[in-house]
DNA sequence: ACCTGAATTTGGAACGTTCCAAACGATAGT
DNA sequence: ACTATCGTTTGGAACGTTCCAAATTCAGGT
């Protein structure tokens, strides 16, 4: 912070000393008053660059609440996924005058505690979540109590009545099923999340539809849980391929997870698309990029982080209604996916 | 914020009254203080969560300065590199303590202005900042003057006095053209960046340096700039095979670039390594899932953050010697350069 | 019962802002 | 000259915390 001469931090009152005014006056300076007359405002401000003033919003929002910072808490900005979420809402926020603030907990719901205390401490406005795995309703109901407008992205939690956006899983897993069944493909393997995350019960639930409509059984051997990263693809498959029916094909709980899984496939000399087929989830800017392009379905991420910051700031004025957003999905059908080898 | 039954926001002296003490014993519970008795402790602790309490940091810090947000402006979030950056430094301050929020600036001066304003009003301890493209020294003496640590990750700024952590841009970049030249290329093309970014002069300035070591001019023509995006690799690959003699390698300003130049590479039905010869910089995780798998200039980015963390929090513990830090560089040979097709 | 020192607890000023009610200065109307 | 009015400016209380000095309680001698 910037210290005056003697020391201290500089405040309104040594800029209202220096120009000659009241704090009071400065304060309207400040706020873009129209009251004040224009060469008072000017010398206020001078004042202030000479002196190097900083704002202090913690003293401000004492008095009068409203902040304009919104937090935005994600499970994962490692996964290109959460950081491309991010950018959409931002983009939003930043024309209504919001500052939004990204924290990261890595999945880890300990360290999601400390940042949502750390923000309501600081008195945010809203707050946008994508909860980490194993959150649970108590975790939230503070928050939920406490009046604070929450916005939950990609994932809910049992029991919590908060408002939600997220892209349809059911149906883009049903759907990616559906297109490998289409192909050929008889055993199919699900990749990656657990049970206790509402995405993947989603969007395996939706791979078990696809599944139980064409009259086959949905095998527990096939359905792979594990944490939603690259080593999970890989490990799911040399699991796999070591079944004695080994699937010929699998719908990854997402794009990340489908990169290692296709890595672990190149190491065993497999051809991803024509040896074993790929689907992902989430059509990250990476999964065009791949060798061979990823076979996935795409959330619009874009506009499920616009939807999630609009319906934060219809709360943030006021309007208390719950509201669900379901985002489309559309499967983008690359070369990770073809027939199966041995029909 | 949570109201009292009252309607206002429940402060100490609410809890203060619900367990019977005075608001200054609350202040000695809430700061873990020894003195109180351990069942003083408990009453104060049981109104605190019955009433939903939530201390106000604000309140709290115009009284006793110290902080523990650290703000980490980044340039460009969508680029998986400043991601994996964030991530290193983030386990840094977890540990120590500290709270890192994390704001986007998406390359405008403007915004990060915006942003810079906002944490400094939120009174910060420290900042972490990956100034964005045009940022000038004007920019930031309001912050140097002010006195707030400051370390600049991966870009410098002309003329600030700060402590910097970057990668060995310039050696990185000379071995990479070094290595182009030993596989048999004579004309090789520089893309991305803009010559008013200080990681772009040391890149290309390492280029130049092994292109002139080998006795070879360097061609104006073959260094192209623009923004560190897909579209301009891409861009830069359609603009470098229309020209007369053209060339038959390039090293790209970063691995983004680079998968933009690939794309278009395949678009035109080359094979990248076979008949045209890519180098990127970062080893960002996606290049060696790209195909072919990206021969690029690794910069150790856990470290890097790391390192800027630390000296960060050197600096919150008030030495304030500068520091420079010039993060190690190699070079990962995978399969996207190789020899060129017409020797 | 009384004194002493240690262990606990407490009132109140201070931090930097906002906002209200009131004060001020200038101008104009009588 | 006096008042009303308008446009500006201002003092001071309040916001929720911390921290100091002082007050209170407690236990153990005597």
């Amino acid at each position: 912070m910037p210290r005056s001469p003697t020391g201290h931090r500089v405040t309104m009152i040594d800029i209202a000393e220096a120009a000659g005014v009241s704090k009071s006056t400065v304060s309207l300076v400040l706020q873009g008053s129209p009251l004040v007359k224009a060469d008072t405002r000017d010398k206020v401000l001078n004042a202030i660059d000479t002196l190097g003033y900083v704002y202090n919003r913690g003293a401000a929002s004492l008095r009068n609440a409203r902040t304009n910072l919104v937090g935005m808490v994600i499970n994962d900005l490692a996964n290109p996924f959460f950081a491309e979420l991010a950018v959409g809402i931002e983009r939003v926020f930043q024309t209504a005058g919001y500052i939004p603030f990204i924290a990261n907990t890595a999945e880890s719901p300990t360290r999601q505690a400390e940042v949502l205390r750390s923000m309501r401490e600081h008195d945010i406005a809203g707050l946008i979540l994508c909860p980490a795995r194993g959150t649970r309703q108590g975790d939230l109901d503070a928050i939920i109590t406490g009046g604070l407008p929450l916005v939950l992205a990609m994932r809910r939690v049992a029991g919590v009545k908060a408002s939600s956006v997220t892209p349809d899983n059911f149906r883009g897993a049903r759907r990616a099923t559906e297109y490998l069944l289409e192909l050929g493909h008889r055993r199919i393997a699900f990749i990656g999340g657990y049970a206790d995350m509402t995405a993947q019960t989603e969007r395996c639930g939706g791979y078990r539809a696809a599944l139980e409509a064409a009259g086959l059984p949905v095998d527990g051997t096939m359905v792979i849980e594990g944490p939603t990263t690259r080593e999970t693809g890989a490990a799911a498959i040399e699991q796999l391929l070591s079944l004695g029916a080994p699937p010929t094909a699998a719908l990854c709980f997402n794009d990340v997870v489908a990169l290692g899984a296709n890595d672990a496939l190149r190491r065993r000399g497999l051809a991803t698309g024509a040896d074993f087929s790929l689907v992902g989830f989430d059509d990250i800017r990476e999964a065009r990029h791949m060798w061979p392009p990823l076979t996935t379905v795409a959330v619009d991420t874009l506009s499920l982080g616009e939807k999630a910051a609009h319906a934060m700031l219809r709360m943030i004025h006021g309007d208390s209604r719950r509201d669900d957003y379901l985002g489309d999905v559309t499967l983008m059908m690359r070369d990770s996916a073809g027939h199966p080898k041995a029909v």
